[in-house]
DNA sequence: AGCACGCCGACT
DNA sequence: GTCGGCGTGCTC
């Protein structure tokens, strides 16, 4: 008789353990470690779902109250058991129940209607269509999905429907519009087939150069002789590190092992995608964020099945179910988005080095602004730097220019746009070349307040501030509550109420009448509505649609755009003044990654960083590119502060829909930190970054230590304390270890 | 989480 | 006298 340690699909704290079940004969086969079951549970015996963690031939609990499973649930993947342990390894460090961090590792069951594959090819001869996309091109506003569709439709003979309209995002109207006049063919077929490329003439040969071919040869050597370690690669913007990663990828690909490639989120774009698919045709598959749970249990499946191996995705595609893993690639390694936001707040790069130590995987790690935590990890020999320090393409670095805007004010110009800027601005407009101006928004939202009185409208149900939209409405960003706009201060009752209208609008405003013979593009929450606003914006900006682009964050990840020489920063401090410790990290961050996006093309490219702290290291480094010297600066202040990577960090919140209680809870919980470990350095309970949110109280505790396991213990014994815990059993507790945004 | 058992108020 | 409130406890 065979019995199997099951996890109850429940996630409640209280049922956070394995509950022990007989194997029934007819089921041996079948049950292996990690499928999912129906088992019958409670009194009523229910039928429940859970999943197999562990089988044995001896019970382990009294054998009369064992239940038999009742079957195995169909089309459930049966993972790996190694990604059972990577779940383990989640809950322990991260904190969430056993059910939770099965959940995130395991796919989704697959959803019931499977719909037919179609495909769609050229009804015409490549010529002709040629000349349909010149026709279509010398249309003002033609649709960019008909352009998208017809260029690759050059490339390859038959496109899935489903690539076409998820990932190069052609809207179903525009497939059915060129079906109709008989530019392509629409067919069904059964079987799945991913592009094949029509010719390699496409299929440029790339030659590395030095650097790059000496980093890749290190890895590929290491790996050879079965040394498996996590490589930092830190190259300077266009300094190729993705030919570095394809390289090594082909060598262990062709070792019959897998790849997985992490690419933040807001980089899953058109181009990211075509540049893996070109150069390993049907091995690959792509991950996306906008791709139903189906769908994505699909990939995952082909992923089991050896159809493919290269999984490309966010965060998510860490846990692909590849049988044979042998490297997992971390591009632009720093970004924010690779920490979960929701439970278990797990991090992509710790859990992928774990997840590599598993399965005797390589682990590349790769960008131009490593985290501190990465950086630091390299310099104590645990990850092995590799250093890019030129740009493939030989061309030169933006020469940087620090505008102080103290000057610029003592001097008379009030303007968001300093007399440099304008200057220079003039000069590229009058070359035809391009211009991004760049403008981190927070801080100058358009909330709305009271100019008597200074009151702050704010929503009902959250400790946030409304803001303004078209149409005199009012908005909360974080419940959506909406109501009409004010017109008398609620507060004194004065008529003085208006807004600040956002950063990048006024910009746009003020461009517009500086320069009222350029286009203008602008780039922000407002203008991108749509599914493809991006895309679209993108799109138009590099087809010269427009001489500026203005926007946020947005705009700097990792679009390269050949004619843009000019990048204006115009307000370098505002993401330097936030509370937390990161800001100074993500201001030199973001300030690279614009200053790299002047002069990607022949022309050398300038960029002007507008300041009131001209003399602040992450400006002066991220100015003059030079990583290494903001770096030790940043380290030192991290290590005299004692903050990340110096130490970690535990963030834990108490949430409650009486406040009374949340406060409770939260005092009750820092009592039992100070009995647990006396020596622990504790911050709190205070409120929480946003006090209330949806009419849920939040009340928040720091932890710091320089043991993470010292965290972990904590995190255990409050765990332990909650089970037992008769009183606040309304509140609700969670964690957040090494936090990346301000609980 | 769900469901049963269990001991105190207003109702056909 | 009963129906039903949700407090407490258990689920292999």
């Amino acid at each position: 008789m065979k019995y199997a340690d099951v996890i109850i699909d429940i996630s409640h704290e209280r049922l956070d353990k394995t509950f022990e079940y007989i194997v029934p004969d007819e089921l041996e086969e079948q049950v292996v470690e990690g499928v999912q079951v129906v088992i019958p549970f409670g009194q009523g015996n229910r039928a429940i779902t859970g999943y197999v963690v562990g089988l044995h031939d001896k019970p382990g609990f009294d054998v009369t109250k064992l239940k038999p499973i009742a079957r195995v649930v169909k089309d459930s993947i049966a993972i790996e058991s190694q990604l059972i342990s990577l779940a383990a390894f989640l809950k322990r460090n991260y904190g969430s129940t056993m059910n939770q961090a099965l959940k995130t590792v395991i796919p989704i069951k697959k959803k019931e209607n499977e719909k037919m594959k179609k495909e769609i090819s050229l009804a015409i001869s490549l010529e002709q269509a040629k000349i349909e996309l010149n026709e279509l091109m010398a249309k003002p506003r033609h649709a960019l999905g008909k352009e998208r569709l017809l260029r690759e439709l050059l490339e390859v003979d038959t496109l899935d429907w489903e690539l076409a309209t998820k990932k190069l995002q052609v809207p179903t109207a525009n497939i059915r519009d060129l079906e109709k006049k008989g530019i392509v063919h629409i067919e069904s077929v059964r079987t799945f087939r991913n592009p094949h490329l029509n010719k390699d003439a496409n299929r440029k040969q790339i030659t590395l150069n030095e650097e790059q071919e000496a980093a890749a040869e290190q890895i590929k050597a290491d790996i050879d002789t079965g040394r498996h370690k996590t490589y930092l690669i830190h190259g300077v913007t266009g300094s190729g590190k993705t030919e570095v990663y394809m390289d090594v990828m082909e060598h262990v690909i062709n070792l019959g092992q897998q790849v997985i490639v992490l690419i933040p989120e807001i980089a899953l774009t058109y181009q990211t995608v075509m540049r893996f698919y070109t150069r390993f045709g049907d091995k690959v598959s792509i991950l996306n964020s906008r791709m139903s749970p189906g769908e994505r249990f699909d990939q995952f499946e082909r992923a089991k099945s050896c159809e493919i191996s290269i999984m490309v995705g966010p965060r998510s595609a860490l846990f692909t179910p590849f049988a044979n893993l042998g490297l997992i690639i971390i591009d632009e390694e720093h970004e924010p988005s690779y920490k979960s936001e929701v439970i278990p707040r797990y991090h992509a790069r710790e859990t992928a080095v774990y997840r590599a130590k598993l399965a005797g995987a390589t682990v590349i790690l790769g960008s131009a602004t490593p985290s501190l935590e990465a950086y630091s990890r390299a310099e104590e020999g645990e990850y092995q730097l590799i250093t890019l320090h030129s740009r493939a393409m030989g061309q030169d670095m933006a020469t940087c220019e620090i505008v102080d805007l103290r000057a610029e004010l003592q001097s008379g110009n009030r303007s968001m746009i300093s007399r440099r800027l304008k200057e220079l601005m003039a000069d590229r407009l009058s070359k035809n070349q391009q211009i991004m101006l760049f403008l981190n928004r927070r801080g100058l939202m358009g909330f709305v307040s009271c100019r008597a009185c200074g009151h702050v409208l704010k929503c009902p149900h959250c400790d946030v501030a409304l803001h303004l939209h078209s149409g005199g409405i009012m908005k909360c960003h974080y419940c959506g509550f909406t109501t009409k706009a004010a017109k008398i201060c609620p507060s004194c009752g004065s008529k003085y109420i208006g807004s600040f209208k956002a950063g990048t609008q006024r910009l746009e405003e003020i461009v517009k009448e500086a320069f009222p013979q350029a286009r203008v593009l602008r780039m922000d929450a407002d203008t991108t509505s749509g599914k493809n606003g991006h895309e679209e914006i993108l799109a138009a900006f590099a087809a010269h649609e427009a001489d500026v682009l203005i926007g946020t964050q947005m705009i700097v990840k990792g679009h390269d755009f050949a004619n843009v020489t000019l990048v204006g920063i115009i307000a370098a401090d505002i993401s330097l003044n936030e509370s937390d410790f990161h800001s100074g990290e993500r201001t030199f961050q973001l300030l690279t990654q614009a200053v790299g996006r002047a002069g990607r093309g022949v022309e050398p490219g300038i960029a002007v960083i507008q300041t009131y702290q001209p003399e602040n290291y992450a400006v002066v480094s991220s100015a003059n590119q030079d990583y290494d010297s903001f770096y030790s600066q940043e380290i030192a202040f991290r290590r005299l502060l004692s903050y990340p990577p110096c130490s970690h960090m535990l963030g834990i919140q108490v949430s409650c829909d009486k406040q009374k209680d949340a406060y409770g809870q939260a005092d009750v919980l820092a009592d039992l930190i100070r009995r647990t470990d006396p020596e622990i350095v504790i911050m709190g309970p205070e409120d929480a970054y946003i006090g209330k949110l949806k009419d849920v109280y939040r009340r928040v505790i720091y932890l710091r230590a320089d043991d993470y396991d010292r965290l972990v213990r904590i995190k255990d014994a409050i765990d332990k304390f909650l089970l037992e815990q008769k009183q606040y059993r309304n509140t609700s507790t969670w964690f957040d270890f090494d936090p990346i945004n301000t609980l």
